[in-house]
DNA sequence: CGAGAAGGTGACCGGGGGGTCATGTTGTGC
DNA sequence: GCACAACATGACCCCCCGGTCACCTTCTCG
């Protein structure tokens, strides 16, 4: 899809430069978030600022492609969870494994809960992801590990929802999340009570960034 | 603490334009989050840029001052929902009493996110926050509304963390945070399982911002 | 009402951001 | 090994932000 035709053949360096930004892009924007300068990544990946914008038209798509490879990775690993045979378990793994790769990648909460920073494709990745992650749940609903009206979208969500609570404790315990996975979980478990309020969508149709929601300044 | 000694007369017109002031940032902050500009904050109290840095001399101070506003509103209700006889649901009450308000403040949601933007007089207003928080959860734990080992501090963080979680679903669904918190509720819930892990602690003595972690930029 | 101080103003400053482009450099196919 | 296209470079542009300050306006008090 990023139509590389065999045509044009790619130079050594320029592959050799877009690695190293790719690489070094990944790790500044898990550090700094999603406001680290343009100069700063290209100075971690040693290569001049102009370079970033010859392999990126701005920095909007260095932070789509960055995220994209996250989302993907994370849509990878609750396909492998979902071969497990105790789906109540596997659900919560993946949901500790998706809240790991939170905590450790600033840009990746940023952009989770700022639609404005969400381009087309990174939006595509995250239905792509509630798809994947909405196979998990149904299985683990089926076995009666959660309740009948929770949903993959439902999972998607309390993955940032959770790292977010746990934030402010994250630097004196990492693995504080830990605590509000238990709590989330268990509200998660199938019981008499009534039917949860305002189901979400299947996909996570966010609000457009040129809606009149989310101004930024002025 | 303010310092407002009698022997000093503040002008009228000077009190007339801090409140004007107090007024638009609340707003400001509320709609756009802690990234709107001073420009911004002052046109929309109809005075010039000067005399903000008048009545504030920097941005964080006027930020500081609207957010213990707020935390502090915050406190006052955890106080009225203390006289409540059904402690599990007062703190319940509670809860979505202070998610609506998260909710419909953008700042209020960067600042508790993002702990390097607290200012001292901030974080007092938080801890003081976990102390009445505490309070209310205490009653619901002797009633057995909530399990014994859940903190004020859990609460609170409680907060911030649901808000997040229905972030993305809140144009289309305002009171879409109802459901999570009927999920987080049930979490929370007196039960046989085992003892959750990482207890928070009492109060939120948050990474200062000079730490080591928390870069933004370079 | 008049003097003086407190307050208001907006041009201005330094810094830093995203993005561009003319110039210099280097890998590559013939 | 040559010529050329692709690539790398960093000075540069424009914009916006937080914050300052010399100058002007307006309130207050006697």
């Amino acid at each position: 899809m990023t139509g590389r035709t065999a045509a044009v053949q790619a130079r050594a360096d320029s592959v050799r430069n877009r690695r190293l930004l790719l690489r070094a892009a990944t790790e500044a924007f898990a550090e700094c978030g999603v406001d680290v300068s343009m100069h700063t990544i290209a100075q971690r990946a040693g290569v001049a600022k102009g370079t970033v914008f010859r392999h990126f038209p701005t920095k909007d798509d260095l932070l789509a492609a960055i995220m994209m490879q996250l989302l993907d990775r994370l849509r990878e690993a609750a396909d492998r969870f979902l071969r497990a045979d105790d789906a109540g378990g596997a659900l919560k793994d993946f949901m500790a494994h998706g809240i790991g790769l939170l905590a450790a990648d600033r840009a990746f909460c940023d952009v989770i809960g700022r639609p404005s920073l969400q381009h087309a494709d990174v939006r595509e990745a995250i239905d792509r992801l509630c798809d994947t992650v909405e196979d998990l749940t149904g299985r683990a609903r089926e076995q009666g590990a959660v309740r009948g009206d929770i949903t993959g979208t439902d999972i998607v969500l309390l993955l940032g929802g959770i790292h977010q609570t746990a934030q402010p404790l994250l630097d004196r315990e990492p693995r504080a999340w830990e605590r509000f996975l238990e709590i989330a979980f268990d509200g998660l478990r199938a019981r008499d009570r009534a039917t949860l309020p305002h189901p979400p969508p299947a996909r996570l149709r966010m609000a457009d960034p040129s809606g009149a929601s989310a101004p930024t300044g002025k």
